[in-house]
DNA sequence: TTTTAGTAATACTGTACAGTACGGTTTAGT
DNA sequence: ACTAAACCGTACTGTACAGTATTACTAAAA
C-alpha cells in the first residue's frame, strides 16, 4: 500500500507559502494551491484539514527557518561593538526582507482572529530574545556592560536596531535596503546602544 | 431638495469604523455596516464609491485623531528628562491602546497590496517623527544633547518607546497594560536615549 | 405646491471560494 | 498478482458578499 511521504508534505507546504506570500491569507485560495501543487484538493486536505490549519504550518516552518540562521551568532569572544554590529546588520536584514515582511503583515494582520499571532511570536521574535538576552547578561558579567536588567536591554537592543527602518518597510514606503544603508543603520544603533549601556566612570566623548 | 449632509459621512464612518475594527477589512461586510448605519445600502455607496474607498476614509480620520493628541506635546522648557517621559509615556499608551492595535493591524494586514499603508503613514507616524525630530533638534541646539542627525535620534528614541511592548502587542500577547507599567517602561527608554545622547563630558554614574 | 435630490427597503446579479463527493487510477507492500 | 491506501480530476454544494437595480417615500427648496 502507498504511505503519505514527507516530501509531498512539505511540496505543499511550499506551495502555500507562495500563495499565502503573494495573497496575503483571506485573498490566497485553496484550489490555487492544490493547483500549484499539481494534485487535487482532495489530497491537500488530506494534509491539512482546513485553511487555517495549513497558513499556521506555513508560519510555523517559516518562523523556524528564518530565526534560526540568527541564533548562536552572538560571538562572546569577539569584540563586543564588533559582535553587535554584525549581530545588528544581519538582523536588519532578515527583517526588511521582502518576504519576511509580506508574511509578517499576514501574521499581524490575522493576529485580531486568532492564535496565529502567539504561535509565531513564540517561535521567532521570543526565541531570539532569549538568545541577544543571555548574550548581554554575559556581558554585563564581564564588566563590558553596566548592570541593568538583561531582558529590557534585550529589547532596547532590538528597539533600536528596528528603529530606522521598520515602519518603512511594513508600510510599504522602504523596500530592500542597501546592504550599505543596512549596516551603518546597525553601526548608529550599536553606537548608541553601547553609550546608553556604557558602565560607570566611562567618560562621554 | 435635500442634501448629502456631513453629519450623515460622519455617522457612516463612526459605523465603519466600529465594524473595520471588530472584523479587518476583508471580513468587514458593507451590508453590516449600513445595518449598523440603519440606512440602505445605496445610500452607503453615495458616499463611498467602494469599500476600499471607505476603509482609506476611516483610517485617514482614525489617523488624524489618534497622533493630534501627541503633536505639539514636547516642551522646551520643562526638564529635558521629565518632558521625554511624559511623552514616551503618553506615545506608549497611544500604541497599546487595544483599538489603536487592531487598526494598526488592519493597515499592515493591506500594506502588502494597496496604498492604504503609505497613507497611514505619512499622516500618523511621520507627522510625529517630523515633531519629535524638530524637537529634538532644538535640545541640541540649547546643548541639552550631543550634537547629532535629529532624524536619526527621533527614530531611536521612538524605537526605544516601542522596545518593550510592540511586539507583544501586535501579536496579541499583552493587552491594555497598566498605567504604571507604561510610566516604568517609559522611563527605562529615556534613561538609555538621555544616556546615549548625552553631551560629551558626561560621566556616566 | 411642485419639484428634485436624498433615502429606505429589499431583492437581485455575479462571482468567488471553502470544503465535499465520487469514480477512476496509480503505487507499494504482501 | 492481489489489495489497500493514496491520489487525480472534476464536478458539486452551500454560502457569503460586493455592488446594482427598483420602487416607493421624504424632506427641503423653488
Amino acid at each position: 500500500m502507498r504511505t503519505k511521504s514527507e516530501s509531498r508534505r512539505n511540496t505543499i507546504l511550499d506551495a502555500a507559502f507562495q500563495v499565502f506570500l503573494e495573497n496575503g491569507f483571506s485573498a490566497a485560495s485553496m484550489s490555487e494551491i492544490s493547483a500549484r501543487v499539481g494534485g487535487s484538493k482532495a489530497t491537500l486536505y488530506s494534509y491539512f484539514a482546513s485553511k487555517e490549519e495549513l497558513f499556521v504550518a506555513v508560519i510555523h516552518q517559516f518562523a523556524d527557518d528564518q530565526f534560526a540562521e540568527l541564533l548562536g551568532m552572538l560571538d562572546l569572544q569577539a569584540d563586543l561593538a564588533v559582535a553587535l554590529e554584525e549581530f545588528g546588520a544581519c538582523f536588519i536584514k532578515l527583517v526588511s526582507h521582502p518576504d519576511l515582511i509580506r508574511m509578517y503583515r499576514n501574521v499581524v494582520g490575522e493576529s485580531s482572529h486568532s492564535e496565529i499571532g502567539r504561535m509565531f511570536y513564540a517561535r521567532g521574535p521570543q526565541e531570539l530574545h532569549k538568545e541577544v538576552s543571555l548574550f548581554l547578561q554575559q556581558c554585563m558579567a564581564q564588566g563590558k556592560l553596566r548592570q541593568a536588567d538583561s531582558h529590557i536591554a534585550a529589547q532596547h537592543l532590538v528597539g533600536l536596531l528596528y528603529a530606522e527602518m521598520r515602519d518603512a518597510t511594513l508600510f510599504g514606503i522602504l523596500e530592500n535596503p542597501a546592504e550599505t544603508a543596512i549596516q551603518a543603520a546597525s553601526q548608529r544603533a550599536i553606537e548608541v546602544f553601547l553609550r546608553g549601556y556604557a558602565v560607570p566612570g566611562t567618560v562621554i566623548t
